[in-house]
DNA sequence: GCCAGCCTAATGGTTCTACCATTAAACCGT
DNA sequence: ACGGTTTAATGGTAGAACCATTAGGCTGGC
């Protein structure tokens, strides 16, 4: 006999964020828009405020919504945070769930799918400003601010995404070059002369509008890279 | 001048998670180690158990630890919970950043590097676990259950992210189709005789470790079904 | 001897109260 | 009109008390 199903499985909290993010759902709750103060939301649910206080943290921690402090503080729907996705694949990362070459290998396999799309589909200023991020790099480089050269290099590959003018193929490609870096050594300099050659027949290619060529020759430096972290790594 | 810094910006839950990341970095803390007891958190910190608290409900939301309630209770580190990005990325297409458009065009992306690299280094074995989600999908078509047969459809694109052997493209496979599956229609059945005719010449291709053709047939059954969707949407 | 039932301790879950720190706006004296 | 002060609202922290659940030990009757 199962006549009786268990009077509450739930935990108080869970409730309560469950509600907000169907609201969220119903677009009831829009980006911008203000929640109640804690202890107004906690007199709403009928439920203590330190309850109230963990929905939100849960919330927060999943960049749906940021507290502000101090009078007209309370918490604020966001646009939406890619740092949270960011955030749990890192810890997915370090609880060793995946390893550096599982990590490189889809890298590899986005950056691919972007070519291909801004071969296809990028405007002309897209493709400049493309240009000029080889040029600043260029210029860093004969300063010999390597630091900063590597900062913009690295920036390349977010701008190429956001060429594709797909939010998740940009969302995509921060993350996973994020958790690249976060087990990176940084980078030796005597190969970066290199990276800047690549880098402008990689853009011939594209104006080309030559997918296929872009492709293998992002492949190539995405390899060598690739490589040079695993060697960092035990 | 700027001779002082603010005091304190972080919070204290914060200082609290961030104390526990690092240990899990150092690799201190290992899957299924037991955190302290909250009392004892509290104590050693030298906080409240509030702060405790909401420091465990942020790693608890991020996947990173489990909480049992009871004697031996206390907080597990997990094993690392894939939902945490799945749940992170939902938020982000309900907050209005992302389009199913875009979600598509990603999974299109990931299916392809799928395809190719299971074309490329898939065991026989794994290809036989492929066949025989087909013959069970056929099987439950047979009996008209379509909603059954849906599931081991989609379950299919799981399993060959499986057969790549690695967890980073799995993870995005079951986010992407997650994401697609929780804003489309239930498919109509009329179509459905035609899909495992497609996934038999797919598997042809694939035991022929021809990846052009494996996706091409891929790609035209992924056009179609998210034309599907996109129908069922506004 | 064994076993069902009870009791106890440990732990997370919840509530309540009090107070602090920060912030913006209202207020007031000059 | 200006500038400083006060006030009120809000999130952040602390501490205590109590509840619900769970594991394990205890006990008494068979």
């Amino acid at each position: 006999m199962e006549d009786f199903a268990p009077v509450r499985t739930q935990r108080t909290f869970e409730l309560i964020s469950d509600r907000i993010r169907e609201q969220l759902r119903a677009g009831a709750l829009r980006p911008g828009d203000k929640l109640p103060a804690e202890r107004e939301l906690a007199r709403q649910f009928g439920t203590s405020r330190n309850a109230v206080r963990e929905a939100l943290r849960s919330l927060e921690h999943g960049g749906v919504i940021e507290l502000q402090k101090g009078a007209r503080g309370g918490a604020f729907i966001t646009e939406g945070d890619p740092g949270a996705v960011s955030q749990s694949m890192q810890d997915l990362l370090h609880l060793g769930g995946l390893t550096l070459s599982n990590v490189a290998e889809a890298r590899l396999a986005i950056e691919d799918a972007v070519v291909a799309l801004v071969a296809a589909r990028a405007a002309p200023a897209d493709l400049d400003l493309l240009d000029a991020n080889i040029d600043a790099a260029e210029a860093l480089l004969r300063e010999g601010d390597v630091e900063a050269k590597t900062e913009l290099n690295m920036e390349f590959h977010n701008l190429l995404a956001e060429c594709t003018g797909n939010p998740v193929l940009v969302l995509l490609m921060r993350t996973l070059m994020e958790l690249l870096r976060s087990v990176n050594r940084p980078l030796t300099a005597e190969d970066t002369g290199d990276v800047i050659r690549r880098r402008r027949r990689f853009m011939g290619h594209l104006r080309a509008r030559d997918a296929a060529a872009a492709q293998t020759e992002m492949r190539a430096h995405l390899d060598r890279v690739h490589d040079l972290f695993a060697a960092g790594q035990p």
